[in-house]
RNA sequence: CGGGGCGUGGCUCAGUCCGGUUAGAGCGCACGGUUCGGGACCGUGAGGUCGGCGGUUCAAAUCCGCCCGCCCCGACCA
């Protein structure tokens, strides 16, 4: 492509609105533009590099069995109320306002729909259906460029399965076709187990990529490679030793001493002798209090996990009226109407201090076997950087993390509330048994720039680049160096490159050095006149900024031993 | 939804506190000229409902009210 006839509209500026690295380049080098928030324009820079991981999807997809489909992204709203996903999703949906419709933000209750219909029989199966489409979803807080946006393109695969086993092959091959796409687009990634969450079933795993751009927080053991979600991570720290000393609890008077670091001070004693209580809502009607050890931090959704149903944070004006006590002097002893649960580490521990449910007192020599009245124990607190690994004992890391792609076992759910049944070997009525698996396809270029870019610009490698060369001719009004740059170009597109050309003869030579690190091709050939007078051009490797100069005719060979 | 910031030419911003000629700068754009290997220079020029509506005032980009939009933190995130 010429780049004097092309729409490339690379800027200088930093724009405004963007914070993080990728949000920044894919806006100055031309590949997206925003049209509202969390809403943006692939240009064509932009869509070059989406077609080529759509590519590779495709190509690893249709590797394990996949058939490529396109699904209506406008729903019947009633398909939704089916499975009940309208009230789950919410305020997330779209609703189109003039038909009971919707805009789809994933695909399962399309795809249920279908198989009820075609797959009735154990023979029909097993089935991979996927799509790469525009998914709509009504984020209260679109950010951080295309990482979290209203519409998005995902591609989202299903199996369709006859037995558990069936589904444990078609995720195992997931998992497999998904490390080879993300190889293949060149990610640094790690695979994480992960919450299921609401989308229910048996087993979920994430695939992500460190960045402190990231949404999620993951802890990493950079020697075994144990990798969790800090929803779900666990870290080897000792439960609280009981000591064989339990004497009768006794109140201490703690005047004005609210958090647990101030207690720590008043008391002195260390904050493991603390039991801090939070206090949550289930439901909206079951008051919880949690008890985590000293200044544990509490994965609000480990304890959904723990718990079921709806949790949140009961308001500042609930907790007096149903304790008797604000907030930093609250605790679990002779607590009424409350469900009281504790993390694990509290187990059968003694000796504690909590709040006594009475401002400015609280409990000492609070033995939870003896004194509590506890529904049970759970594992609730967030793994903190440094903690040893639960595998291998190495001190492990917390990092952001970008969920790049997520698989998971969905089992029966879907099929049951939509009725896709089949009949098995015996002629036995039975669920199809689901799987579903996603990638966000914004997502991987976003996390290659964040991974890729220095102070210039992108560095693409040769797989996603949107051109495999930037060819740029120097002075354009100099007709040696006109004549051979494009020839340079005509040989090159000739051998199967693509090729950017910079044929513009009304900027000056650091505008096209300044476009070409900002664009970030991965090889460059620079065609200035001096080289040219000796039948030579320059070529420049952008991730290393190797340079050497190549006589024209030599070019070919020379591109072909250039590790770029 | 809670907290914070912002909205002035295509982009980045000044001017707003303390109202007062014709609203500015740099970049970009158009034209002419010089340059031609790291966002080059000279000259000329076009381009603005100062986010919107209402109010105060002799007078509003500037003060007041309401609304809209965008970004950041938090909540939320199958």
């Amino acid at each position: 492509m010429k780049f004097s006839s092309s729409f490339f509209p690379t800027q200088k500026e930093v724009p405004v609105d963007a914070t993080i690295p990728s949000h920044i380049l894919m806006l100055r080098a031309g590949l997206i533009r925003p049209l509202a928030a969390g809403i943006y324009s692939h240009l064509p820079i932009g869509q070059r590099v989406m077609l080529k991981v759509m590519q590779i999807i495709r190509e690893e997809m249709n590797a394990i069995g996949g058939q490529e489909l396109f699904l209506p992204a406008l729903n019947p709203l009633e398909l939704w109320q089916e499975t009940g996903r309208v009230d789950d999703f919410g305020d997330i949906m779209f609703h189109v306002k003039n038909r009971p419709m919707v805009l789809a933000p994933t695909h399962e209750e399309v795809i249920c729909s279908i198989a009820k219909n075609f797959l009735r029989s154990y023979r029909d199966m097993p089935q991979i259906w996927y799509q790469i489409q525009t998914k709509f979803r009504n984020e209260p807080r679109p950010r951080s460029g295309v990482l979290r946006g209203r519409q998005f393109v995902m591609k989202d695969a299903y199996s369709m399965d006859t037995s558990w086993e069936g589904l444990d092959e078609s995720y195992d091959k997931h998992a497999e076709a998904y490390k080879k796409i993300f190889a293949r687009c060149g990610l640094k990634f790690f695979i994480v187990g992960a919450s299921s969450g609401a989308m229910g079933g048996s087993g979920s795993q994430e695939f992500m990529v460190e960045s402190p751009s990231g949404e999620d927080t993951c802890a990493v053991c950079s020697n075994c490679g144990y990798a969790a979600n800090v929803e779900v991570a666990e870290s080897n720290i000792p439960p609280l030793p009981r000591s064989d000393n339990n004497p009768e609890l006794e109140d201490i008077h703690t005047p004005n001493v609210r958090t647990i670091d101030e207690l720590v001070e008043f008391l002195n004693v260390p904050a493991e002798k603390l039991a801090k209580s939070l206090v949550y809502m289930q439901n909206n009607e079951t008051p919880i209090l949690v008890l985590m050890v000293g200044n544990d931090v509490l994965n609000e959704t480990k304890l959904a996990s723990a718990l079921g149903g709806n949790i949140r944070p009961m308001h500042p004006d609930e907790i007096e009226p149903l304790t008797g006590a604000h907030s930093g002097s609250l605790g679990p002893v002779g607590l009424k109407n409350f469900k009281i649960i504790a993390d694990n580490r509290l187990k059968d521990a003694n000796g504690l201090v909590s709040g006594a449910n009475k401002d400015d007192y609280h409990i000492g020599n609070i033995d939870i076997k003896r004194d509590v009245n506890l529904d049970g124990y759970y594992d609730l607190r967030e793994v903190k950087e440094g903690e040893a690994c639960v595998e291998c004992g190495n001190q492990l890391r917390v990092v952001n993390a970008i969920e790049i792609g997520h698989i998971f076992k969905l089992g029966t759910k879907y099929a049951e509330d939509l009725k896709a049944y089949f009949l098995n070997e015996k002629g036995d009525e039975q669920p199809i048994i689901m799987g579903s698996y996603g990638i966000g396809v914004e997502r991987i270029i976003a996390s290659y720039i964040e991974q890729n870019h220095d102070e210039n610009g992108i560095i693409w490698n040769k797989t996603i680049a949107p051109f495999h060369i930037h060819l740029i001719g120097l002075n354009m009004k100099n007709e040696m160096v006109r004549e051979a740059s494009e020839n340079v170009y005509q040989l090159l597109i000739d051998n199967g490159y693509e090729v950017i050309f910079d044929d513009r003869d009304d900027v000056s030579a650091g505008v096209k050095f300044k476009d070409a690190d900002l664009l970030g091709m991965p090889l460059h050939i620079i065609a200035g006149e001096k080289n040219l007078r000796d039948g030579n051009v320059e070529t420049k490797v952008r991730g290393t900024g190797e340079r050497s100069v190549v006589a024209i005719e030599d070019i070919l060979n020379k591109i072909e031993k250039l590790d770029y």
